[in-house]
DNA sequence: GAGGCTATTTGCCAAATGGCAAATGATTTC
DNA sequence: GAAATCATTTGCCATTTGGCAAATAGCCTC
């Protein structure tokens, strides 16, 4: 029942990715790699499909072998809000929600069609508790992922709308015409039209 | 050379607030406590003085006590932005630049006079590999952290400064006259002067 | 308490952004 | 491929915010 076995065959290469992500976070032996390639599954998520949504205990850890996702949730007003994008090789899930076992109140969405290593709660929790090294492991990425959205975040307060959107071409050069113009300018914290003229005037 | 020998009187209580803040996330027995607070130094930093500079390295972790604290960096304009406040209860420390023990971009200085409870970096390491449950109580408490200023943040930027200004006032309700305009106009990104006139507008 | 310094407020106008609705463009469905 | 649906752009105008400078207020020093 190894998940490898309904794998294409560029599947290792794939899943390569995720230990060479993992390896700069401490250090793992070859019995440990096997352990934690043999816990996950593998699963696509279509184009607008969801990985988690709003209400509902998150029940699993993705790895973004290939696409984008987004979280994004509806504040006060009812508005949609995209709170911010996930890139490729890196994990996607409300961590707080995750870890309390709680109800989240995002949603996690794929803005592209997206290649994903799956890890199960549990089998989170049995790396845990087998892999000695995997709590620091997990704890740094978990560190470094957090002050990687802090430091996007708070730059963009004090920009004008023109500099952010800018700076998210800089980021994601593939992504500005390929998503919804209504995820963009909730991101970035302006209207659609508002964004639309952006991109009008900078042509 | 125990620190608490030149403490005032009611510092068991204040450093009671320490241990507290601690035990809610992971438990400690009463050596290890004890260990603790051994480790810590207590300092009273006064208003405006700085806790940490930009450009240096940080050597110590401070829990504050009593007071606020800003941190604060020059942007590619030159303008200061504060970043965000820390509030009593909680440490401070640029984590980034402390776990990889490399120069700090920021400014950490007191917003009012603070008492502090220092960890020094050895101080810090000691007790990790003193105590068993520290990493993991450290981790969860950086997690935390850096959760709250995401979720702080994020939404700020989908609401007016009106809002944005109102959001302080209700979470630092006795500060907003006593900072200058500047940090709170910055915080907000916005410029002193909108500030100024959301003021008047709002009374 | 006068002068000097800094912080805040205000006025004036320009620029940026929002709100709304219509027009245009793109995509899907039958 | 026509109709229907959805996404984006645009026009028009109101509101918000910025930039700059002057006025005012607050505070410190002597």
């Amino acid at each position: 029942m190894a998940s490898n076995d309904c794998l294409p065959p560029n599947s290792f290469d794939l899943m390569e990715s995720l230990i060479d992500y993992l390896l700069q976070f401490g250090h793992l032996n070859q019995q440990q790699i096997d352990l934690i390639l043999r816990k996950t599954t593998s699963l696509e998520l279509k184009k607008d499909e969801y990985f988690s949504e709003a209400g509902k205990t998150p029940k699993r850890i993705a790895f973004i072998l290939e696409g984008i996702l987004r979280v994004c949730y509806y504040n006060s007003k009812g508005d949609e809000i995209t709170k911010y994008f996930i890139e490729e090789h890196h994990f996607a899930v409300d961590i707080n929600s995750f870890n309390q076992k709680i109800p989240s109140s995002e949603y996690v969405q794929a803005v592209t069609t997206c290649q994903l290593l799956i890890f199960t709660t549990q089998a989170w929790e049995e790396l845990s508790s087998t892999i000695i090294p995997w709590d620091g492991i997990v704890a740094k990425i978990t560190e470094r992922a957090l002050i990687e959205k802090v430091n996007k975040l708070s730059p963009m307060l004090s920009e004008d709308a023109t500099s952010r959107y800018l700076a998210f071409l800089e980021k994601f050069p593939s992504l500005a015409n390929r998503v919804p113009l209504s995820y963009l300018a909730s991101y970035l914290g302006i209207t659609q039209s508002s964004l639309s003229r952006i991109r009008k005037n900078i042509r």
